[in-house]
DNA sequence: TTAAAAACTTGACCGGCATCAAGAAATAAA
DNA sequence: TTTATTTCTTGATGCCGGTCAAGTTTTTAA
């Protein structure tokens, strides 16, 4: 089965030789969720390694008031659960499978030991830690000190640029596209109208979007 | 000097024995700042590991809009650098000392050599790196979904809890405060006058805040 | 101790955006 | 396909909290 090969999707692992890739495939675990499906809740104990083998996740915490944040859409190749695996911590978010999704997991001691084996391993996790960190630090200052149509704004510039095309379909749906800017669905249609009808983007159907001016859309303040 | 000693200070090194301390104490050096001077700016490469001897720091970014974000304050004894050091990566905060500072840095490649000679050093890091992650997540979700005044009653719990007291001194200015809260001055003036009107604070001279009923305040929507 | 500067408080105003609601469109199921 | 369900859009309304301003208190400097 194709996701038996998950293992060599993982950047952490990518300096590792062949036969030591064949030795990790053995001790992981794999499973199948469906879209919606729930893979872990914030109360769950926190012992797995998660590598998305195939699929989207969505990884959220929920607010005092009940009030969802998404924090990381994991695709392909993605791996969760590192931050606390060095504290005995539980987990703090949720993580949903958006789409039928194949997933593998590796139990906390045996990754403790491939780090121990495997020193690259701890150098390649310090790499995902640096650039999930400045992440977060980005979208913290951003929710906290920016418009919502200026978060929006810089978040489809910054999708076109990832995906190296000015047209691409909103790879998520609103509501969650709402929860990850941190505002509404409702104002998250205003707002692309109104882009739209500065002229800044075409919206076209099934959530695609084409951006007709980049720079001007970055200004909005 | 005291702050020769400030690689003992340093949770990272705490596993290391007396004669690798001096080693690294070596490759060391040593900065004085005053209050209000800048650390490091946004544009500054980032080729350094810093270590808070003694003082206070505050690290921030700044907004397109120019608005500030106070990502972290560092106390003594705290690392700061570390999160970009395994990428190519300019900075992208800044940092202040908030009081006169003495800091310890070490240039990547010295530390990069520790990491390989002292394979604890890599597990330390991943585990500050896994707290402060949790910590951004948790803020993240905070600033996005709930109201100022639900984020400063957490703010005054959390403080208090950890200092272990009811009654406490701000540690740092409103100002300062207000763009860690993702809020303005007046707004948090405003919110501890509605506090001790409920009953729920007591305000004294001097910044020192008197928690009356934690529990209460943990309610506060 | 006094003077100057910085930080804080309070008031008035108002705009951005959340909320509620209802209809349209798109997707999924039958 | 047709139907049912979910998602999306648009309008009306209201409030949280930001901004500007002026006075007060605290802190710093002389």
């Amino acid at each position: 089965m194709a996701n038996h090969e998950c293992v060599q999707l993982v950047p952490i692992f990518s300096e590792l030789e062949a036969d030591q890739l064949d030795t990790i495939e053995k001790i992981v675990r794999h499973h199948h969720y469906q879209a919606g499906e729930t893979l872990f809740s914030a109360a769950d104990a926190l012992d797995q390694l998660m590598i998305v083998a195939n699929g989207q996740v969505k990884v959220y915490q929920l607010a005092a008031n009940g009030r969802e944040q998404l924090l990381y859409l994991l695709q392909t190749g993605d791996i969760d659960g590192e931050a606390a695996l060095f504290e005995n911590q539980q987990r703090t978010s949720f993580a949903e499978a958006l789409v039928p999704t194949d997933v593998c997991s590796i139990r906390r001691e045996d990754f403790q030991a491939l780090m121990q084996q495997y020193p690259s391993i701890s150098i390649k996790v310090l790499n995902v830690f640096g650039k999930r960190l400045t992440q977060l630090e980005r979208q913290t200052t951003s929710t906290a000190t920016e418009s919502v149509e200026a978060r929006l704004a810089n978040y489809l510039t910054e999708t076109a640029a990832a995906l190296k095309t000015d047209t691409f379909k909103l790879p998520i749906k609103k509501k969650d596209l709402a929860t990850f800017l941190g505002t509404t669905p409702e104002t998250i249609s205003r707002k692309l109208t109104l882009f739209e009808q500065q002229g800044l983007i075409t919206q076209q159907a099934g959530k695609v979007i084409k951006i007709n001016d980049a720079d001007q859309l970055l200004l909005t303040e």
